[in-house]
DNA sequence: CACTTGACCTGTCCGC
DNA sequence: TGCGGACAGGTCAAGT
């Protein structure tokens, strides 16, 4: 579920809440949520106190005061939702998303010294939760392979289309999607940023027009830079890490969508398949290659 | 190398 | 109301 902005969301909130706590416990329900975390691990994390929040891709990274830093990537369903003291209990912001914590699908509880909590839900139990040494953090594959983050100041076009440009016979939809060529985009922000662009997704980088790329790229920074403003996309599972959803999908011009008419022209978007995935279009902005 | 398929899981929705 | 199948926003490995 959650791509770039979702992360990126979480991120921030995290990074206000959770500096300067102080570890006390830690319990999870699933040895998949909670990899490499031998009794002795989980041991390095008590008493250590957390000293920032950072996102690559779409995995978050929690540094200690140790030298160990909780590394996080939530996959389809994940969640990371921060429960305070004070609002620990009744009157949850948002019973009807994260409810009252931890429930069925918490696989992991952070009990801090001052008595709040940080649970990682994940119905699906796709995503995990590592304890890892700071400095094998970027030896995780993701890490090591991933591609350029689409928001960073130094991403140009010049070196957006130098980068898609590495997959010309592929099609458009599939490179978006893939994380070595540029990180944490999914299916949500490659649907909406193609229909900005007016590009159909089955077509091949090496058939784009140089407009079109251009195009493409601001299309893409707008639409996430949007999301993250509105604090992300909630479509079933998504919510901040205070348990609140985002409300991007109200702002979406054609992910889920089909059925409806296209915002520009007033066609009825389509869902079809490519690359595997649901992708939603407009027949008219974004005509099929031959 | 490009692309597809299947796997990892649970829950929901749709049609019969 | 029950039941089977398709499907869900992400990755990874294996096969063609």
């Amino acid at each position: 579920m959650p791509e770039l902005p979702e992360v990126e969301t979480i991120r921030i909130g995290l990074a206000k809440l959770l500096p300067g706590l102080v570890i006390q416990d830690v319990q999870h329900d699933w040895q998949k949520s909670f990899p490499n975390a031998p009794a002795d691990a989980v041991r390095f994390m008590m008493k250590a106190s957390v000293k920032a929040v950072h996102r690559r891709a779409k995995v978050l990274i929690i540094d200690l005061s140790s030298k160990y830093s909780l590394v996080i990537h939530l996959k389809m369903t994940g969640q990371l939702v921060y429960v305070g003291k004070k609002r620990f209990g009744a009157g949850h912001p948002n019973k009807s998303l994260a409810g009252d914590l931890p429930d069925k699908s918490t696989r992991v509880t952070v009990d801090f010294t001052d008595g709040s909590k940080l649970f990682f839900n994940d119905q699906r139990k796709f995503g995990w939760m590592r304890l890892m040494p700071k400095i094998d953090v970027t030896e995780i594959d993701i890490f090591r392979k991933v591609g350029t983050e689409p928001l960073e100041d130094d991403f140009t076009v010049e070196r957006f289309i130098e980068r898609l440009s590495r997959r010309e016979r592929s099609n458009i939809k599939s490179v978006l999607l893939d994380q070595t060529i540029i990180a944490g985009v999914g299916n949500i922000y490659a649907d909406e940023s193609l229909w900005g662009a007016k590009i159909h997704p089955s077509t091949l980088v090496g058939d784009i027009p140089k407009a079109k790329m251009v195009a493409l790229y601001s299309s893409l920074r707008d639409v996430l830079n949007l999301s993250i403003e509105k604090g992300g996309s909630t479509d079933r599972n998504y919510v901040d890490s205070e348990g609140k959803p985002g409300s991007y999908l109200s702002f979406a011009n054609v992910f889920r969508k089909n059925g409806q008419p296209c915002p520009r022209c007033g066609t009825t978007i389509e869902k079809i398949k490519v690359a595997g995935r649901g992708t939603h279009i407009c027949p008219h902005c974004q005509k099929e290659p031959k």
